[in-house]
DNA sequence: TTTATATGGAAAGTTAACTTGACATTCTTA
DNA sequence: TAAGAATGTCAAGTTAACTTTCCATATAAA
């Protein structure tokens, strides 16, 4: 699972804690998001895509998971 | 957070088990998701959206949750 | 340089998505 | 009506998404 949030966050110009903050939850969850550590809920997916005006699978990019997804 | 499995998946004709087994989840998750136990993991939404040839918002409803969304 | 701002990331705790296993209920169909 | 198939649902356990707290690093500005 990759994402562009980085990159649409800066595009927005915008601090990851405004966007944290926006979404209501903590400037560490966008970051770790950013950098790979973990997966978004569906709930975050979806404020996501509603702060970008975008669809989920235009932000999140799924593919063939190996042996530890869920 | 609602969402159109069950509907969807009566409509391909198929049983929980079936579709379960083509998501690689147990039975359970799925009876858990048509009758609203719990949201599903972004995998788990991607998979479903995969498998019907939908988006996730076709499938999945985003409402402005209360006091206990994540 | 110093200072402030933005980001990276680790550790420990909480919670909910999921599994396994088991039994109960509903619906067909023989 | 009895039996099998599909579904409902619970309890207990695991795991990872998220929070809180904290410190480290990079950059820019003063």
């Amino acid at each position: 699972m990759k994402n562009r949030v980085e990159e649409i966050r800066k595009r927005h110009g915008i601090k990851q804690e405004e966007l944290a903050a926006a979404l209501e939850v903590t400037r560490q969850t966008i970051g770790s998001l950013e950098n790979g550590r973990y997966k978004p809920s569906i709930t975050l997916a979806f404020k996501l895509a509603r702060y970008f005006h975008m669809s989920i699978e235009d932000i999140f990019i799924y593919e063939e998971e190996k042996e530890n997804e869920k």
